[in-house]
DNA sequence: TTTGCATTATTGTTTATGCAACTATTTTAA
DNA sequence: TTAAAATAGTTGCATAAACAATAATGCAAA
């Protein structure tokens, strides 16, 4: 039985388990803070979705970020207080709540989109392309085993 | 300017940031609950720790854990409130408290360990060693980046 | 020796997660 | 057409994270 390669695994598994998104979580989190935009890391994946697509329930958004219904009720509650999104309640099924970026939500992106692009150039340099590829790689199968 | 390599690290980071280790988090959590373990991912990670050493302090389980020391004061207040380890004062510092593992803490370990193991070798199963060292590589070097 | 600084741990507050149980509404099937 | 099942969202509860502020103790320099 070959040891070392339980060794790598478990090293590979401990850092995927937690401590990279704890660092990157916390890291990118005093960055916003720095750029006084007021927002969590985890409001800022559900505004990246309605970036991208604005109007859509919050169903919808629990199955992108991969969230289940109630933290995203509750993700939802912060981003209203905080006047960044708004719930409209759907006519044609009385259900649903539809997902609306305020102005003020809107006017978020740039400046955030900025901060996290220099944060990913950050964390990913001296790093070949190839080796990010390949990395990606391995990770979107060890995705793929998990869901 | 090449955009395909954007949206590459910027997959790879949306993966890094949270999605993997939420739904590793998830998977093992509820194996743990399977298996009537009673513990959290957290509160294992701390188990762990103290499975290679035992009696060391707080501020040392924070420091290899990476997480803060009023994170660690209340994972302990958890795992102490389940009788599986138990603060002691030491008597040549008394500001240091020295956390031991329980018959009980203790007797965990063989069972928890084989349930990771279990998931390890499910999450990255069709995955070839080759694909993990290099995987773990690109890792390393994004801890870096950020420590 | 005493005063000031460093270290260890705790408490308070806000945010976030998950499961379970619940309400309201819509859809399906008997 | 009405009763059962499915769907969307919320609330309750326990756990966890981070930062800020605090208490207690130890150490070092004046």
């Amino acid at each position: 039985m070959d040891l070392s390669k339980n060794l790598n695994q478990n090293e590979l598994f401990s850092i995927l388990n937690g401590k990279i998104s704890m660092l990157i979580n916390r890291y990118l989190y005093n960055c916003f803070r720095e750029a006084n935009l007021g927002i969590t890391v985890e409001q800022w994946t559900v505004l990246a979705c309605l970036w991208k697509k604005d109007k859509v329930t919050q169903q919808a958004l629990s199955d992108i970020t991969l969230r289940d219904k109630p933290s995203m009720t509750r993700l939802i509650d912060n981003l209203e207080r905080r006047n960044l999104v708004v719930r409209v309640s759907d006519t044609k099924d009385r259900r649903v709540n539809l997902i609306y970026l305020t102005q003020k939500g809107m006017d978020l992106e740039k400046q955030t989109t900025q901060i996290v692009q220099d944060v990913v150039e950050r964390i990913l340099s001296k790093i070949s392309d190839d080796e990010i590829e390949a990395c990606r790689n391995v990770l979107r199968k060890i995705f793929d085993n998990l869901v």
